[in-house]
DNA sequence: TTTATTTTATGATATAAATCAGTTTTTAAT
DNA sequence: ATTAAAAACTGATTTATATCATAAAATAAA
């Protein structure tokens, strides 16, 4: 029963208003825009491949995904990105010439590759961009701390709570959704069996936490469930 | 029984030649110079606390620290550091003024400690500096991938071995050290409790894969102790 | 519409690892 | 040198969660 000494969204990178690229020059821009490719994914498609040479970087203009790492049976969900986020950003650095994760779209999803050449250059040469850059990567640390808690800290019922509420307000911004994401997919976020995650949503169902019909999940009790995630 | 999916070292960031100061101009060497401050820290003192205040940049020159997140029992190991490393880049990010861990001495440490907003005129300033600092930041990220991956699909003999592995190739540099980790530290380390850790200790002893003496390590058979890391 | 396949659900059982309650050893303090 | 405190160790017991086996819904395919 501990207080989780983090309060960032444990799923999710908070997207706020994000856009290094508007820092680009006109130059820059064109540059950008030269090397950079448009590809639409599929519900359900890889995007990256963990293990597979990393040539580009990957930007993800719309849709929703889950990066993860690969194991097994079961893979290890590191975090759901939404639009306007960066899904291979470790990828840029020096030494590592392969996906450290792979990616997959939850929802059709539309996708910029961008050079890696191209992007380092881009770091190279314009320091506001870079700058924002290191912002975007220091909110992957506080994330993934926060989820590295989560999972080894609290036990099933509070690593539950925590990912309801995270998808509610991170994800899906508000408080009833149509839940896109699997069972096995919300174990392979919490760490979990499919067989606990179901186990658990009937249990917070029968206490009137959480309404579940199906896909749709309604948050009832939003303080209990805090509570639960906090200190469970 | 899984693979691995990640080669990098769970357990510390590695340190290769790492030393972004050089890249700084005389004047900016100087900037640094006038606003920054050393300090000493013994053995077992605390150098940030998760929470406070978080109004510089910390850079361990020498020694040996373990970074935290405090929990109401049980603390959780995020990385071990040895010397030439940052230990609180994370910090410098926007909107971020608090530690979001903590750090801890493991042996006596030099510590230069640099204002946050010299650090981020320097990011700003030095296009060289500013790359290097975001390699870095990747390096971490792939750091507690692998961590992540370890502590969550592993089960216990496989994280013990891991870590056993990672402190002698990483930390150690040799097959036969002394430890100055404790066991609560190792159970911290791997997300097991302190007994687990003893009991795996002594059954790779039994099984001779390692040998213990208090804090003396020395490893036996490398190969078998990579296999039930990996496999574990 | 029917059939096949995947996902969700459920209860029984197994098990890995935590907790507990001690003892022994080591380290620190007086 | 003696005492106190902390860390290391040990075996017994408990418990949380995985696994297993199997059924019911829900999708997808024919």
């Amino acid at each position: 029963m501990y207080k989780t000494p983090i309060s960032t969204p444990s799923c999710i990178v908070p997207a706020k208003i994000f856009d290094c690229f508007t820092s680009l020059t006109k130059e820059e821009a064109e540059l950008l825009e030269k090397s950079k490719k448009e590809v639409l994914f599929k519900k359900g498609e890889t995007i990256t491949k963990q293990g597979a040479f990393a040539s580009h970087i990957v930007y993800l203009n719309s849709g929703l995904a889950k990066v993860y790492l690969e194991g097994n049976q079961n893979d290890l969900i590191l975090k759901i990105v939404a639009e306007n986020n960066f899904l291979s950003l470790s990828s840029v650095f020096d030494g590592n010439d392969t996906f450290i994760y792979s990616v997959s779209a939850y929802v059709d999803s539309k996708v910029t590759l961008i050079s890696i050449d191209v992007f380092k250059q881009l770091l190279r040469k314009n320091i506001e961009f870079s700058n924002q850059i290191i912002n975007r990567l220091n909110a992957n640390t506080a994330q993934i701390y926060g989820r590295v808690y989560c999972i080894t800290r609290k036990q099933s019922h509070g690593r539950v709570a925590d990912i309801i509420l995270c998808l509610s307000e991170n994800v899906f911004k508000t408080r009833e959704f149509k839940l896109n994401i699997s069972r096995n997919d919300l174990a392979d976020l919490t760490g979990l069996s499919s067989e606990s995650v179901i186990k658990i949503f009937k249990e917070f169902k029968s206490e009137k936490l959480i309404n579940v019909e199906g896909k749709n999940i309604k948050i009832l009790d939003y303080d209990k469930l805090e509570q639960i995630s906090h200190y469970g």
